[in-house]
Order: C-alpha cells, then sequence, then structure tokens
RNA sequence: GGAGUGGUAGUUCAGCUGGUUAGAACGCCUGCCUGUCACGCAGGAGGUCGCGGGUUCGAGUCCCGUCCAUUCCGCCA
C-alpha cells in the first residue's frame, strides 16, 4: 500500500502516530522557510507541513505544484489552537513531512479545479475535454456515489419484492415507437441492420409472456434526438419494469412507495400534495391540460388555468367569437396579485403565447383599489363582467390572462406562460417534491403532419379502455388508454401503460391508425405472434433515473449525472467520438465512404 | 431543420460613440517571506482580438460572409 490512511478520516485521535498519505496537491502556500499543502483525494483535504527543519524536504517541495501526484510520511499533530480550520474535516490535524515522493507531474490546467467559482464559469466544452480533471471535483465525485447508492437502492427494492432483473439485447431491431434509432450495419449480412433498444419495450412483453411474471432491469435506452437540458444525447438509464396479472393500480402501488423512498433517501425535498390515503394526486390527461395547459404540470405552485368558454357563448367581442365560431375555446389564467405585473413583463408573456400559435393574450385585472384594468373590457357586457369575477374569484389585486383558440393550443400556450409566471414571479418552491399521475391519455390523435389521419397518441402497445368494444364502438379520438405517465415538479420521470396482449385488439388499434395487418405483422412480427401463444394481462413502466435524480436533486444539467456524457451535440469531445473508422472496417461492412 | 445570444491571454471577463503600445483577476515563471488555509510582497512571460473579405487616414469596435460555442423551438417518453 503506498498510503496508510486516506486525506479525510485523520482526526485528533490519531496524533502522533506516523501516517502515509497520497493525492493531488490541491493547493499550496510557500512561506518561505515554512510550507503548507492541502493533499487531496477522494475522501478528503488534509493540510501537509513541511518546517524548516530538513532544509533538504523543504527544497524538494518548494517545487511541487497544483494537481501534481505525490506521497508523504509523517506524523499527525495538532495544530496551534489558533490555527484550527474549522471549515475543514480535517481542520484540527496537519502532517508533518518526513519523506516525500512525487509520483506525477502535472502541466498548467486548462482550467483551474481548486477554485470553484471560476470553475463554474468554465465553459462546459473545454470541461467535456478534460472531463478526468472536471471528475476531481468533489461535487462530481460524490454524484457518481450517489448514483451508485440510488441505483442499489432500486435493486433492492425490486429483488426483495420478488423481481429479477432480466438483461435484454443491446443489439437489437429498429422498432417504429418514436425516436430516430441508432443503426449499426451487420457485417454477416450486408444491408442488413441492428439498431440499439429505445427501450426493451418489446423484450419485456416477451419475458411476461415467457412468464417471467415480474421483471425489473436498470436498462440503456438508445435514441438518436437532440439534447435538451434534461435530455442527455445517445444514450439513458431507464428503470424498467414489468408484472404480469397485474392492472394500473397494481402498479402503482409498486411505483409509489419506490418513488417516495428515493425522494426522502436521495433529496432534500419534502413531498407535498399527497392524494387521499397517501396516494399520488392523479389527473386525467384532458384536465391537466386544460388547468395547467401540460401533460407533466408543476403542481408545486397553484397559477391554475380555468376554461371560461360559457361565459363567452354571446360575447360581442369579435376576436373570442370568431374563435368560438371555428370550434374553439377561451381559458384565463388567473395571477393572484397579478395587477403589480409591469408592461414589459406583460409584452414577454404575449410574445411567448404569440410564438407558442396564439394570436395574444388578453388581460382582465383588478387594481388595488378594485378597478378593473383590462384590455378588452370595453367590449364585454356586465353579465359577462360579473361572470369573469365570479368564476375566478377575483380579487383586488388579481390578474387574469385570456387565450382564444383551439383547445390543444390554447392550453399548450397558457402552460407555457404559467410556467414563465411562475419564474417571474419566483412561485416555485425548490424545497417541495410534488409528484402526481397523468392518467387516461387519449388513445388516438389527429396526425399534426397530416389532418385528417389519425396517430396513436402515446404508444401503440397500450390497452385501449373498454377494449375491442371501445375500438368498434366510439369515435377514435374519444377512446382514452390505460396510459399513465409519472410526472415529479414539471418534469416527466416515467412513462408507462397497461399492454395490449390481444392480437384481435392490437389489429384492430393498428388498424384505426392506418396500419394494415401485413404491415403489423412486419414490424411487430415477434411479439404479436407471442401474444398468440397465450398472454398473460401485463402493465409496466420505466422511470429516467437519469433524469430522477437530476430532479430530486435540482442538479442543473443532465450531463451532470453522467461520468462521460456526450456534449451538447452528442460529441463526446474528450474520446473524439464519433470519429472516422478504417477503409477496411467499412469494406468489411460493405459501406462506401462518400465523405 | 429554424431562431436568439456570444467568440479578446492558460481560465473568467473588461475594452464607452472607430483613434497611439489591447487591460484586470486567477493561473504560469523568477526572487523574498516560519503558521498559511483565496497566504502576502516585488518583478516577469504570455494575445493572429475565431477566420475571410469590405468600409475608413485608421477596425477588437462598423458592414458582409463563414466557422465554432451556447440557449430555446422543431424532434423526443
Amino acid at each position: 500500500m503506498l498510503r496508510s490512511h486516506n486525506c479525510g478520516e485523520l482526526t485528533t485521535q490519531h496524533l502522533g502516530q506516523e501516517v502515509e498519505l497520497a493525492g493531488w496537491i490541491h493547493s499550496y502556500r510557500n512561506l518561505g522557510g515554512l510550507l503548507f499543502l492541502d493533499l487531496r483525494d477522494r475522501y478528503g483535504l488534509t493540510q501537509l507541513t513541511i518546517s524548516p527543519e530538513s532544509a533538504e524536504l523543504l527544497v524538494q517541495a518548494s517545487k511541487l505544484r497544483q494537481e501534481w501526484v505525490i506521497g508523504v510520511k509523517g506524523t499527525v499533530q495538532a495544530r496551534p489552537e489558533t490555527m484550527v480550520n474549522k471549515n475543514m474535516a480535517t481542520g484540527a490535524i496537519e502532517v508533518a513531512v518526513t519523506e516525500l515522493v512525487i509520483h506525477s507531474r502535472a502541466e498548467e490546467l486548462p482550467f483551474p479545479i481548486a477554485n470553484e467559482k471560476i470553475l463554474a464559469e468554465t465553459a462546459e466544452a473545454l470541461r467535456l475535454k478534460y472531463r478526468f480533471l472536471d471528475l476531481r471535483r468533489p461535487k462530481l465525485q460524490e454524484m457518481l456515489a450517489k448514483k451508485a447508492k440510488f441505483i442499489q437502492y432500486i435493486r433492492q427494492y425490486f429483488i426483495e419484492r420478488d423481481f429479477v432483473e432480466i438483461s435484454t439485447p443491446i443489439l437489437a431491431n429498429s422498432s417504429p415507437e418514436g425516436a430516430r434509432d441508432f443503426l449499426i450495419p451487420s457485417r454477416l449480412f450486408p444491408g442488413k441492420f441492428y439498431a440499439l433498444p429505445q427501450a426493451p419495450q418489446q423484450f419485456k412483453q416477451l419475458l411476461m409472456v415467457a412468464g417471467m411474471d415480474r421483471y425489473f432491469q436498470v436498462a440503456p435506452c438508445f435514441r438518436d434526438e437532440d439534447t435538451r437540458v434534461d435530455r442527455h444525447y445517445g444514450e439513458f438509464y431507464q428503470l424498467d419494469m414489468e408484472m404480469s396479472f397485474v392492472d394500473q393500480e397494481d402498479i402503482f402501488a409498486v411505483m409509489e412507495p419506490l418513488m417516495v423512498d428515493l425522494t426522502e433517501r436521495f433529496s432534500e425535498k419534502k413531498i407535498i400534495k399527497m392524494g387521499s390515503n397517501n396516494r399520488f394526486i392523479r389527473l386525467s390527461w384532458r384536465q391537466a391540460m386544460t388547468e395547467y395547459g401540460s401533460d407533466k404540470p408543476d403542481i408545486r405552485y397553484e397559477l391554475k388555468i380555468k376554461a371560461l368558454t360559457e361565459i363567452f357563448s354571446r360575447t360581442s367581442f369579435s376576436v373570442f367569437a370568431e374563435s368560438l365560431a371555428s370550434g374553439g375555446v377561451i381559458h384565463a389564467l388567473k395571477i393572484e396579485g397579478g395587477a403589480k405585473l409591469t408592461r414589459k413583463q406583460l409584452d414577454v408573456l404575449i410574445d411567448l403565447a404569440k410564438r407558442r400559435g396564439l394570436g395574444g393574450l388578453a388581460t382582465f385585472g383588478l387594481d388595488t383599489a378594485g378597478e378593473i384594468k383590462s384590455s378588452f373590457a370595453k367590449f364585454l357586457g356586465d353579465s359577462e363582467i360579473s361572470s369573469i369575477k365570479h368564476e375566478l374569484k377575483l380579487e383586488p389585486g388579481d390578474m387574469a390572462l385570456f387565450a382564444s383558440g383551439d383547445w390543444l393550443t390554447v392550453c399548450k400556450a397558457l402552460g407555457a406562460v404559467r410556467i414563465a409566471i411562475a419564474n417571474e414571479l419566483n412561485l416555485i418552491d425548490n424545497n417541495l417534491a410534488a409528484w402526481l399521475w397523468i392518467v387516461d391519455y387519449p388513445m388516438f390523435e389527429d396526425s399534426e403532419l397530416e389532418p385528417g389521419r389519425i396517430d396513436f397518441g402515446h404508444n401503440p402497445f397500450s390497452m385501449p379502455q373498454g377494449g375491442m368494444e371501445a375500438l368498434e364502438t366510439q369515435k377514435p379520438l374519444e377512446i382514452l388508454a390505460y396510459q399513465y405517465d409519472l410526472v415529479l415538479n414539471g418534469f416527466e420521470i416515467s412513462s408507462g401503460a397497461v399492454r395490449n396482449h390481444n392480437p384481435e385488439v392490437m389489429y384492430k388499434a393498428f388498424e384505426i391508425a392506418g396500419y394494415g395487418h401485413e404491415e403489423v405483422d412486419r414490424r411487430f412480427g415477434a411479439m404479436i405472434s407471442a401474444f398468440k401463444y397465450g398472454a398473460p394481462p401485463h402493465a409496466g413502466n420505466a422511470p429516467g433515473i437519469d433524469r430522477l435524480l437530476m430532479v430530486l436533486n435540482d442538479w442543473d444539467s443532465i450531463r451532470d449525472i453522467y461520468a462521460f456524457p456526450k456534449d451538447g451535440q452528442g460529441r463526446d469531445v474528450m474520446m473524439d467520438s464519433p470519429s472516422e473508422v478504417d477503409e477496411k472496417q467499412l469494406n468489411e461492412l460493405k459501406i462506401k465512404n462518400v465523405g
């Protein structure tokens, strides 16, 4: 061993002991005759002193620089009483060095490691290129350790409940379930491709058919989509789980206690807004969209939206009247104390609404004296005005923003405005964790690409509520699915469903979305065929592990949660991937180099 | 794919309406310093102002193009 102790463990209990430490030089302070070094390793910092008794040692040590790796032998001694550093775990002691060995030197650093203030501002591109240096910071090391414990806890939870962890293939098949695939050319079958799995969806359902009725996996998932603050490029991990002979309630009953445990153990946040029986609140998709303008609403703050279409059914305000005539709706977002918003703040909000497809926002508020301040009250009748006040329970100082137009556009735009206001008015309490389920998703939706065509709303493998009968008798857009999302503080944490395990129902559902029998067989052949040999009813879901940890800890970026993340454009700037490959490799794969 | 913002020392930034030799802090180098912990003090090195073109007597500054970075949207469970 090149050390007897680590840099975080020595205390006054070790006084007088001869110890060996090793680590990086975090900082050095050369006072001429006396030299101090802070030695750092994963466990902490320990101050080393080199005093003039050994002139040779002092000369040797005066050449040391930041981030060199050294080993020392020395004696633990108490610091003089007035020199104790209370900000340091090992601040009561220091090690008087008697022997010093330099394990390796460091060039001038591309960015400062010891200076957190400057480091925090350092361009991410540079830190990613030197990720091994960035990872020397305690914050990132703690993150990696915490993530490991987090995953360990999850595994333990499922193992204790008789779930079996099963690995599914990484070399899988292209699946037309949403995102862009990563393709891997086959050498043995030129012209054919593997795809990295976007999720183990089909495999886990096949495991249910196989009878492994409780499955889970910390599953790597791959999607070739652009990054976001909460979306890492390319690869991420899901806690994938599936159960047989269960319904939606059973999945909730397994997931909720786990999420509560994880919140309590791995974040400082207090859980709020639990529903009855201490269970998570549930909102239907339609209700969430109407009241919060989002299918992943942040309910840590109120700011609710209200549908007020009825009030204006005979309005003479032409903007609203025209909207209603073309089947539109009118919703209002009430802002308590909103009358204090400045013209400039309102303009920003209106601009946001316009970018989200609205013509604008109409304002209706009461100043502190109770007088109406509104951009459109002059076009309204008395009964409309009193209905607005009554329905929104407007008090002096309050204000509401009105939007009219197509239902979904109004919902989404007001949802964006709602979030902007919460940020602007500091309504968000980061000490809270607000969990909820969004349920009753529509099975189908109007295609955004081809108006008039019908697409799956969410996941084609979900069981329609009402089963075959619903598919045959109800209007497609009115059919709901047993589909549920788990939401925390405005982030979608998980998505899941009761699966459709009946081949006939599946063919029918696909038929409605415009897929013929043969096409379904071609694309989902393995699964459909398996369902013809005795498939149990099953359901599951798959929380994103990285995103969950990020939200629980208020880490700013999903990239903080990976040891070696890709940058904003999906590159690994440290390893320089993606990169070009040898001609020989391309030839083996029968790929022509077009570059 | 679209839009916004930015690019000046190793790093983080300043540089007003165009004007002499482009600055600061930290880091780096040299010297001094025996209780520092953001050590202190003195001195020094370090710059193709992203790149190309243009306007001008004169461009880090203005204009055009281009590349790169970054945020949001599109996309995405």
